[in-house]
DNA sequence: GCTTGACCCTGACGCAGCGTCAGGGCTCCA
DNA sequence: TGGAGCCCTGACGCTGCGTCAGGGTCAAGC
């Protein structure tokens, strides 16, 4: 007749283990000897063993007690459905794995891949880093309204950077956001002028990159929030894009609203 | 300024959640509205979807307070951490399926695959039912002690019942338990001098299959008293054995003990 | 102006599977 | 005879929220 402690070391467990099991009625409670100590026979082993097996794997206890009890059929069933539920854990798992090692490096963190080689390719293009962590904000507000779809977006956002007038603008709005200027710069009346051009000609081109998708206002909203927090003379500029009859600053380059 | 349930859907998490990670700290009260709301500006929306990027890949919550102001070295030795942790975890899962897999089979619930294959062996030499179980639960009993062992012992328990005595021994064994005699069965005796001139040759031979890891009794003791509840005749093979000089029964054929 | 439904608030308990005291008794060995 | 190392019960703690309970608020339609 073994203690509580001599049949956990057997079957590999801790004694409150064993304590919790008979208190959920997973193990049945055993005789006590003349003082007062639980003492087990081989069937508290086996079963004990079993247990940890199933438990090891995951298995709920709850699910435990039926399967000792079930037939062997029903039994089978239960492993079978144990096993599907580790296959998808293991995969879940897995895809997190994934995107930590994304993660690894400081942009990506939420954001897929191709979003930090986007950002990589401003930088190299001379942007400003502010304005590339503004950048990576709102790819982080977008990616996780639409996650499936960035991956369609950011070819053509790589494409744009390939005109040099694109390119110029980022450097433009780099320039001016690192200098202590204020709302009366001269400059942000140039930006405004490239912009609603751009604007206007993806209009006539029936070009719209965001699409259908884009009927969601919010994000957008949020990314205009966001580039005015990160600079007030943002302010400044929506306003010169509502003259020029866009209602929005961060959808303009995206897709065009409506003017009006 | 957004609602907790628009920054919660917007993020993907529930209200409930962001409720406790404000309670927790992790996400810093935002300022209330007249009537007491929470309102949440973008700099909330970009925390929260930071934090669930990790509380997704199973990062702790306390880990990730602690991630989100660390400078990016320490930010990059925690997601290797992690990494390594998943990858753990992964493999822990991978061997818990596999064990699972094999459980399928009634036979190998807590048994590794090369035992079932040993009690098919000894089904196919017309062993019972009842003592094939006998048999299973006490490799149970074994690999749940020496779970690295059962390997190097089994192919030779499987060489030997290449030995017709010793098929035939089993067989015997079996039907004495499928019958219904008491401790007067001549047979009794039959099965003693046999096992115990299995045992001398085995001594003879200095050979010892179960050898140094046998040292530790309780194993043996935990099948003797398994066979006695599983037929009370038993005790009588053990007085048997015991008067022809083995100690125990349920090791006889495994390893020898010394005669006395 | 009033209702209705969908939000929001705080506070509190529940869940799994034990770990970990606290405060006591038993046993065995030197 | 004393101390180490067991055993006992009872109770709280941990994680990451889900889920009431018992309220107030807001926007829309009547």
């Amino acid at each position: 007749m073994l203690t509580i402690g001599q049949l956990a070391a057997y079957a590999g467990v801790t004694v409150r283990a064993v304590r919790h099991y008979h208190q959920i009625g997973l193990l049945p409670e055993p005789d006590r000897d003349a003082s007062g100590y639980r003492r087990y026979g081989t069937a508290a082993v086996l079963s004990l063993i079993k247990i940890r097996t199933l438990a090891a794997a995951g298995v709920p206890l709850s699910h435990i007690r039926r399967m000792l009890e079930a037939d062997p059929a029903a039994f089978a069933e239960a492993v079978r459905k144990i096993d599907d539920d580790l296959r998808d854990e293991i995969e879940r798992l897995e895809t997190s794995r994934r995107q930590i090692a994304q993660l690894a490096a400081g942009d990506s963190l939420a954001l897929p891949p191709e979003v930090a080689h986007y950002l990589d390719r401003l930088r190299a293009l001379g942007v400003s880093d502010v304005m590339v962590q503004g950048e990576r904000d709102g790819w982080i507000l977008i990616a996780a309204r639409w996650p499936d779809r960035v991956h369609e977006w950011i070819p053509a956002k790589l494409a744009e950077l390939e005109d040099p007038q694109v390119s110029g603008l980022y450097r433009l709005l780099s320039e001016i956001f690192d200098s202590d200027t204020g709302d009366d710069d001269p400059r942000l009346v140039e930006v405004a002028d490239i912009m609603a051009g751009f604007a206007d000609r993806a209009l006539a081109a029936g070009q719209t990159d965001f699409d259908e998708a884009a009927q969601d206002d919010l994000p957008f909203d949020l990314m205009d929030a966001l580039a005015v927090e990160a600079d007030p003379r943002v302010r400044r500029l929506q306003a010169l894009m509502r003259k020029r009859g866009w209602a929005r600053w961060t959808r303009f380059d995206r897709v065009p609203e409506k003017p009006g």
